[in-house]
DNA sequence: TCTGAGCGT
């Protein structure tokens, strides 16, 4: 803020690339430009850095045919770039060239790092981008490919609007993109043509592209209509036979399994599908909590491996939250404790402030004190006291922090 | 396992 104003031209100024006295032929009085050159001559440029102007991408545009100007499009009021930008040519074939050599090609900005750009013709109608018509979606690809592989690759079915392979922060492959074509129809074609081909020796998934909103209410929908179910505390004597016939009386079981070990001893949980939902649902209302050989069965909605490792790893974080906020001000941590020092001896150092609630010296897993502990006292003002008496104070021959 | 972002003077 308070530095000095110092003007950076060339990431500011729109370069108007000086297009000798060509540009304007057919009528040098008549300001803009005939709009024959403009809108058929104009790209979409995307994906830029925030550090790309227009000077470098004349530079590397004007080497396929005469640039008619170059906009990096700013935001109005901070001017940072807003990662796209406007390249007009004068003759559309230029523009159909440039998509063609450009497309996916590097673009380096000042410090020399290199960025792939994205480059389309401009289409100022948003209908088509809304809409999704013609998008589809690709998994599986084979990390070699990318985005111009994707592009040769998908480009038979038809005109092809815009393509990406989603990469990591490295960009490298996460195995799956995007293809845009023009019309539906493209589209069609080629999710049947390529839909469980091999693509570089795998077998790749082509679809329609659903939108993560429209893919989130189908998921809680299935989930909604579940049919499987996980059981768990199960008494381990309960037999696949007493499990299949606990669950049969709720309607048409498709599977039913109990799981068990390498010796065939039951680990106390199963699982059972049914063909319909009502039925499943029938089976969680009627079974869950109930006492079945003396223990009470836990029955719910089975979820995938992956639904339920994303539920504990939320949970988890959850309760780190909480205790952090729960020890905030009254846990303390103390440092320098002598080799001898075990809980006992910290406890009894700290009881006259307050309740300790709990009280522990860490140690590594030979058992040997790492010289530092934890005192958790039941208050904030048990905690401060703790804090205003004992920081520094000698304990032994050490002093405590 | 994974279903973008995106259009001006």
């Amino acid at each position: 803020m308070s530095s000095p104003a110092v003007q950076q031209p060339e990431s500011v100024q729109v370069v108007e690339p000086t297009i000798p006295p060509a540009v304007p032929v057919t009528a040098p009085y008549n300001p803009p430009a005939p709009q024959a050159s403009a809108p058929s001559a104009s790209l979409y440029v995307g994906e830029l850095d925030p550090t790309v102007t227009e000077a470098m991408l004349f530079e590397i545009f004007n080497m396929i045919g005469p640039v008619a100007s170059i906009r990096v499009c700013r935001d109005a009021v901070t001017r940072r770039s807003l990662g796209y930008a406007y390249v007009n040519y004068l003759n559309a074939a230029d523009g159909e060239r440039a998509l063609e050599q450009l497309n996916y090609s590097l673009i380096k900005n000042r410090a020399c790092s290199s960025y792939l750009s994205r480059i389309m013709w401009s289409q100022r109608d948003p209908a088509l981008r809304k809409t999704g018509q013609g998008n589809i979606f690709i998994k599986n690809l084979d990390e070699a490919i990318d985005n111009k592989a994707l592009h040769d690759t998908f480009a038979a079915f038809g005109n092809v609007l815009s393509c990406k392979v989603a990469t990591d922060e490295h960009g490298r492959s996460k195995g799956y993109g995007f293809v845009h074509y023009e019309t539906a129809e493209a589209a069609d074609n080629a999710i049947k043509s390529v839909n469980g081909m091999l693509l570089n020796d795998k077998k790749v998934y082509v679809g329609h592209h659903i939108s993560r909103k429209e893919r989130q209410s189908k998921l809680d929908e299935m989930k909604a209509q579940f049919t499987n179910l996980y059981i768990k505390n199960l008494d381990t004597e309960v037999t696949q036979e007493e499990f299949n016939e606990l669950f049969n009386r709720f309607g048409n079981v498709t599977s039913a399994l109990v799981a068990t070990d390498e010796e065939g001893k039951s680990k106390g949980f199963g699982f059972v599908n049914y063909e319909k939902h009502e039925e499943a649902q029938k089976a969680v209302d009627e079974l869950h909590d109930t006492d079945f050989h003396g223990k009470k069965l836990f029955v719910t909605r089975a979820q995938k491996k992956a639904e339920r490792e994303e539920e504990l790893r939320r949970s988890y974080e959850q309760a780190k939250i909480e205790k952090m906020s729960k020890y905030q001000g009254i846990n303390l941590y103390i440092k320098n404790l002598e080799d001898d020092f075990d809980d006992e001896k910290l406890r009894a150092e700290f009881e006259p402030f307050g309740t300790i609630t709990s009280c522990k010296v860490m140690r590594d897993d030979k058992g040997t004190s790492k010289g530092f502990g934890f005192v958790c006292f039941s208050s904030p003002d048990e905690a401060t006291k703790a804090v205003a008496e004992m920081n520094n104070k000698m304990i032994g021959s050490q002093a405590a922090a």
